[in-house]
DNA sequence: AGATCAAAATAACGCTGTTATTTTATACCC
DNA sequence: GGGTATAAAATAACAGCGTTATTTTGATCT
């Protein structure tokens, strides 16, 4: 190969590449993810990764991508049931699944674990995406009537944040061991979906 | 100075390394630390940083631990009122404005932003404080029969969870900006609020 | 077969944390 | 007060990092 190598077999290098890279993401954490060991799997010198990307931010933008990927899919796999108030607790069990199932994505995808980088605009918007799950099944509360109405987005941001900050500190090693971490979340979702169905009237305390 | 410098000139020195290393992470975030960048502004070599402390993670720990001192301050000084409730909602708040206003600390204390870097058990130790405030808040509540008894170590956990989730979503870019912070932190404490008060009969649903 | 040109390799730069070795300078003893 | 012991600081180096200028390779088209 030398003038141009066929297609095919460019986005089949392009394609181990990150193959490589997943596995030393979900092997060994950020930390060991290195354009050095990256290219010494590879069996090859580290300027083929610069041929194939722009640099180490562009092979950790598509983990970044296929990470929230792997989130959204892991959401989209949960199935309706009738209560919708259900949903939003099935949704929070499955999003804490995928979180711990691929920790050194969920790591790199919500905490700036690699001096330097930070996901393009482009990443930015794949990762709206399982937010969007969220946000849908909150409508659908709200549409169903099973919680009154208000801002669909504020009380999807309450929710994702619950989850997320849960997760976060779960696996960051700050919470208690003596409770599994699916028992703890289940409750706070619990509560959440409480406070939804119950609200205050409003303008009860500041 | 050479058999022994004075005891007053050792701690000196170290205390000097530290409020650089802290000056440093707070203008900079935790990506700008560097041995040799820290020992350029105290004007001195980077051996000299390893006579004070064994290597960089012990200095990182240092401002870990004071990061978590400075949280748990500002979590002491919110004042108690009359309505436990309120001091939970009060708390929030606190915990917010402490993270945001620190954020370069928050980041080393929530995240894996410095490659290498585990706090040690001792730093652990100290992390633990702030949330000993929240706790004994939802205590409180229990104790005055706000809220319905119930696992208060569990409901602090929701409680923390939540904060550090939005928290931690807001300063990583996640959130729309369209809603202040602040006022989101307040609606999603207002909906725990709510749930703690009025709980769905147990059993409900799964 | 020879020319061409893209892709791979080598080797290097500047950065990182860390440390062995050398230099410096103080405090003690005579 | 001067010589020595000794602890601290400086120099310079090592290995590893991301990245790149330069060189080498090798397949395709003429």
């Amino acid at each position: 190969m030398a003038r141009s190598r066929t297609a095919a077999a460019v986005i089949d290098t392009r394609r181990a590449i990150l193959d490589h890279a997943s596995q030393l993401l979900a092997e060994s954490g950020p930390d060991a993810l290195s354009m050095r060991k990256l290219s010494q799997r590879l069996g090859a010198s580290t300027i083929v990764l610069y041929t194939h990307f722009r640099d180490k931010q562009a092979i950790l933008d598509e983990l970044f991508i296929e990470g929230f990927e792997r989130l959204r899919a892991d959401l989209a796999a949960v199935v309706p049931v009738a209560d919708p108030l259900q949903c939003l607790v099935d949704l929070g069990r499955a999003y804490r699944r995928s979180a711990v199932d691929n920790a050194t994505y969920y790591q790199l995808m919500f905490s700036r674990c690699v001096p330097g980088f930070d996901p393009s605009v482009h990443s930015r918007k794949a990762s709206k995406q399982p937010f969007a799950i969220l946000l849908a099944a909150v409508k659908r509360c709200i549409d169903e009537a099973a919680i009154p109405s208000g801002d669909a987005v504020q009380i999807a941001h309450a929710l994702w944040g619950t989850l997320h900050g849960l997760i976060s500190l779960e696996l960051f090693g700050y919470l208690s061991p003596s409770v599994s971490g699916e028992a703890r979340l289940e409750q706070a979702i619990h509560i959440i979906r409480d406070g939804l169905c119950r609200p205050s009237p409003a303008g009860t305390s500041s």
